[in-house]
DNA sequence: CGCGCATTTGATTTCACTCAAGTGGTGTGG
DNA sequence: CCACACCACTTGAGTGAAATCAAATGCGCG
């Protein structure tokens, strides 16, 4: 899980021994992120005044739990979550995972409670911002606002994917090119991918069986496609998995 | 359709005969949500000043294309639209309706296009809102911006609904509970239901063919949850169609 | 009245699920 | 170091819900 670490290529500011916020927010993706939006310095002075670096969360630590009343977002820094509800026969439902450099948390705001849980999948550190401090912060800074709007913009399209009624093949295809290129965005390697899930929470999120994942990864192993070993991913053909992610992934 | 026009039971304003956009916002679903959220009425003159009413339109009217660019959203007045896309064959794909009082076009923000279109099923009038002036505003009034972000999380979580593998059964009632109690909220019939959309439409947008919705509808109606004529609904045993739709709807 | 279209109904197929039985890796304890 | 157990995963056989294919019905409108 070595690969998953965020390490930005840009030069980090020395570091300081009072382990101030400061110090870890230059590795942190949201703060990157605004400052990419081209924030001035002094505003990102203000966000590191809310931000809060918590964890090591360990695999099946639940970070926000369903109902729980939302107070904060968070940056994922290292590692993976889940997002997961509980279904009426108490089986869990993934709803989705979040990469280093992704931010978690933000369908809580409507009704002020986490709608479901994050669960860690490995070991995880995060960014914690006060999401009412935030938002008054966000009235001050333009670029903070039009970076939340399009966070929680981009949220709904994503939601809006795995909703249609694709196959099997079409399902995994998206999945692992959507995981790709979220790894590329963030500098990782792009056909190597080293995923913290299981079968069973790929199975979950994709809805479908476990047994059809193990299948469909099968013939997608033997048209050429991918190589797997264990959790371990190679893309082969990107252009095929692309083409067969196209329908789903509308880009 | 008359039953579908907004007709807030709270006494409006004297209208003015000069058109200006004071007149109707009184009526808008847009500006009432922002009013009982304890905006200021100072405040609520500045929203005025960049609302803009258009229509009508008429079924199949294009309101806003899909890779257009985002300038806009607009909050429905009277009647329904579609939120569509076309896949690689060329056919649409339904992705939600917006009934009056509802807000359309926030996920465009993420990438300043449309990514969908927005079509009228029947005559509709919008209120239009820049959204550049949108965003400048809420960053001096903390309750707009609050409620932006409010919409936006809400079509986060709408959006994931449709995602999970229910039966046809299930995505019916769900779909029939859901459109029930976003008319109750706005002061309509909660159990005579007026859809304006066709069998066609519905399917497309629930992931199932035609063909089923059309067999669920008869097995529904079989079982006296429901009394179906034409495009009329009556909600006959709302417990049991609240059963169905609970695993869908999770609340 | 008769055409065109949306919807319904019927027959068959198919994809993914379920149930059931392996396989393999990891870690533990003897 | 090996044997065993546990778990995640894979593989196989049969089932089922919804799709597809095909045809009939019924409504709206000229």
């Amino acid at each position: 899980m070595a690969g998953m670490t965020y390490t930005p290529t840009r030069k980090q500011p020395a570091p300081a021994d009072d382990g101030d916020a400061l110090r870890f927010c230059s590795t942190c993706a949201f703060s990157q992120a605004c400052l990419s939006e081209g924030l001035d310095k002094s505003a990102l002075m203000d966000l590191h005044v809310l931000v809060e670096h918590i964890g090591p969360f360990h695999e099946g630590d639940v970070i926000f739990r369903e109902g729980d009343e939302f107070k904060a977002i968070a940056a994922v820094r290292a590692g993976t979550v889940k997002t997961t509800v509980l279904d009426d026969n108490g089986d869990e439902q993934v709803l989705g995972f979040f990469l280093p450099g992704e931010v978690v948390g933000l369908n809580a705001i409507h009704q002020n409670r986490y709608p479901c849980n994050v669960v860690a999948l490995d070991t995880v550190m995060l960014c914690r911002f006060s999401f009412p401090k935030m938002a008054l912060l966000a009235a001050k800074m333009p670029g903070l606002q039009a970076h939340l709007f399009r966070l929680l913009s981009q949220d709904i399209n994503k939601a809006a994917l795995l909703a249609g009624d694709y196959s099997a093949e079409q399902r995994m295809a998206a999945f692992l090119i959507s995981i790709a290129r979220r790894y590329a965005a963030r500098g990782f390697s792009s056909s190597e991918l080293l995923l913290a899930m299981s079968r069973t929470d790929m199975a979950n999120y994709l809805r479908l069986a476990p047994e059809t994942v193990s299948r469909v990864l099968r013939r997608l192993q033997d048209g050429g496609l991918i190589a797997v070993d264990r959790r371990e991913f190679s893309l082969r053909d990107r252009p095929a998995l692309e083409a067969l992610a196209k329908p789903v992934l509308r880009d």
